[in-house]
This record gives structure tokens, sequence and C-alpha cells, in this order.
DNA sequence: ATTATAGGCTAATTGCAATTAGCCGTCAAG
DNA sequence: CTTGACGGCTAATTGCAATTAGCCTATAAT
């Protein structure tokens, strides 16, 4: 019974490292301890494998929101925090952000998989481009609003300070995917840049 | 004698909307206006065709590097230039960055290929890496450098600097790649961030 | 004029990888 | 205690897509 879940997680991997085309039915079985033809017992094609990978991340990307800010709580419900936040926090912040993304077994797997499979489909695309782009964006947004109403950060226009603050660690992660023995570059860099934004963008409360 | 290179224009294109692996030969003589076993009069396989483009590109990305400056002169032997420089030109340079990036046929088919492609192979993460993070940051950085010498720019860390200039950049063109449909808004986000790019780091010349 | 080469075609061939067929043991429910 | 579903296996089968064989034409060089 827990077959079934082993196989999405072995194929989940894989199509990670190799790209759908490249994994056979056969390396799934294998890493599995199973024969290629049991797998379908469990699913009926290898697309379907692929399918119920795409499911049920789309389910754990509902989940996961509240583990990204600093207070584990809901920040449309508890504004209040977020007005009084203080440099290391805001530093903070962003560093659970990037190493979320970057740790994260699941989303790390699951990022690398859609980045090479994106342009198979357009569906593809756009999940990428929600998850890594516009919600990001669209939640640090509402973060740096109430930051800015709290008079913690100044901006004219907020959408470009979140861009501001959101593109270097978006960047910085696709260097890690990519090439994870520079991570600890990137954790130096990362940790410069979330400096240097507070002190752009950061204004003392005296 | 033309057919050999129209199978690499050809084959570029379908790898980079499709990914190696989905792209059967073929489609690629299709597109040439041959059959499939005409195309081994020209490449032994398949992967030698790949191997070719990549050959190409890499001969290309050498050549281009002028195309990317406001001068189209090399900054190592015009560094006055970099010093003189305004805030419009500051802005022009970031935008001709990225409609380089975003329109030249070549590069643009090429990036997506390597995004889809690049973790088949470490060379290709490699040459994606040097492609788009580590030259242009490195190229950037030293025009950066001029600038501050110039007093057009003031910053204690130029490394982070140029990251908040590139990042935002990079991240706009990913978002163009997915979805095309999107230009026009990155288009005014990248305006939108050049001119607080400048506001930031720019200092006022009297 | 003849011949070799380049480059095209059709018709195999090959080989691999997904899937199907069909068999078997286990174990829980009746 | 027997039966049927579950999940595994081995041995086909299928189908597709890369590549090879072998032929043909045009053209350019000898």
């Amino acid at each position: 019974m827990d077959t079934k879940h082993r196989i999405l997680d072995e194929a989940l991997t894989l199509f990670s490292e190799k790209g759908y085309a490249n994994v056979f039915v056969g390396d799934i079985a294998e890493r599995v301890g199973i024969k290629a033809p049991s797998l379908y017992k469990h699913y009926k094609s290898k697309q379907a494998i692929f399918d119920a990978i795409i499911e049920e991340m789309s389910e754990r990307f509902l989940k996961q929101a509240s583990a990204l800010n600093i207070s584990g709580t809901d920040p449309t419900t508890d504004a209040g925090i977020y007005k009084k936040i203080n440099e290391e926090q805001l530093i903070e912040l962003g560093r659970n952000l990037f190493l979320y993304y970057l740790h994260d077994d699941y989303t790390k797997r699951f990022r690398k998989m859609l980045t090479i499979e994106q342009f198979h489909d357009k569906e593809l695309a756009a999940v990428y481009m929600k998850q890594y782009f516009d919600d990001p964006l669209s939640y640090q947004g509402m973060l740096f609003n109430l930051m800015v109403e709290g008079g913690i950060l100044s901006a004219d226009n907020v959408q470009v300070m979140t861009l501001h603050f959101y593109a270097p660690i978006y960047t910085l992660l696709t260097v890690c995917d990519r090439d994870p023995s520079r991570e600890e570059e990137c954790l130096k860099l990362l940790d410069a840049h979330l400096r240097q934004f507070d002190k752009i963008y950061g204004r003392t409360i005296e």
C-alpha cells in the first residue's frame, strides 16, 4: 500500500535529475525494488505517474504558505507583527524563503523537474510561474505593504521594491540548483544582498 | 552545402520548443524539406546535430560581447566612456542587455534549449551558468567599477550592486521565455526597476 | 566523355522501452 | 477452508524512432 507512494517519490527524484523522457519505467521500478511490469498494478502508465506527481505537488503547495513567514502565522490575520519587524527579522525572512526553497526536499525536486519539463506543456509553465514568480511577489508585496504602513520600509513603488528583494533570491536559487557546490558562495551573497536591501529600503525607527 | 546549416537552425528551433528527446529526426528533416535518412549525409547522428549546435553557439558567444554595451566599444580599452555615462544611458544599458537576450533569435532559442537540457549534462549546466550568470555579473561588475571610479555610482559592495542590477533583468527574462504574452508587462517592470536602481545607486554629478 | 562525389530517396533493419498477458503466492473476509 | 483481490514475477508483444543499405541523379573535375 505504501509502494504506490514510493513510486511517486522515486519517480520525482529521477525526473528531476534526468527529465521525463530520459527516465525508463524500469529505472523507477528498480529504485522501488520491484520490476517494471509491477508498476502497472499501481499506475496505468508512465504518464499517469507524472500526472500524479503534479497532482500531489499542487496540493502540497496549498498547505505550505505558512512555512515561509517569520511568525508562522497568517499575515492577513496578524498584520501587526509585520509592522514591528526589525532589520534582523527582515533578513531572516529572506533567508528563510531562500533556505526553504533550497532545502525542502519535495519543492527542490519538483522545481528541477518543472524547469526541465516546463516547455512541454503550457500548464507546467504556468504552474512554475505561479509558484516561483507570481505567488512569491504577491505574497512578499503584501508583507512589504504592511511594513511600509508600519514605517519599517520606505518606497514609492512597492512592486519594484519587492522585485529587488525577490529577484536576487530567485537568481541565486537557480544557481544552486544547477551547481550545488556553489551553495556556500550563494549564501554569502544572499546575506550581503539582504543587508544591502535593508540599508536601502529600511527606515530606522526612533 | 547550405542544407547542413539549415539543419542546425531547424533543429535548434525544435529542441528549444520541445527538448531533445521529444524531437524526432524526421521532424527536423521535414522542416528542412528532406527525408530523415538524408540527414545522415550531413551528420553522423542526432546527437551530433545537438553537439554541433552547442559548438556553434559557443563560438557565437565569443563574438557577441560588443553588442551589449552602449558604445559598441570594448570598455577595457575605452574606460573613459563609462566614467561619463548619465542616467538615461545607464537605463539604456540595462534595457539593451534585456532586449538583446530577449529578442536575439539565436540566443533566445539556445537559452531555452539549455534550460531544458541543462540537467542531462554537467557541461551544459556550466555553459548556462557562465553565459547567464557569471559572465554578465563579471562584465557588469567591471562597468560598475568604472562608474564608481567616475563618481556616477556609489556603493560599498559593487558585487551586490551588480546583483541588484542584473537579477531583476534575469528574472524578468525567464518570465518572458515562459510566457511571451507577458513581455509588455515585463518591459514596464524592467523600466521601473532601472529607474529605481539609478535612484538608489546613482550620484548626481554637479 | 567519364567518373567520382555530394546529396537525395525508399525500403529495410535494429533496438529499445512501454505496455500487456498470464501466472503465482499471500492474506483477509466470509 | 476457500476464494478473491492485491501485488509481485517472467515472458511476450508492440510500436516507434534512429539508423543503415543500397539505389539514383546531377554536377563538377579530370
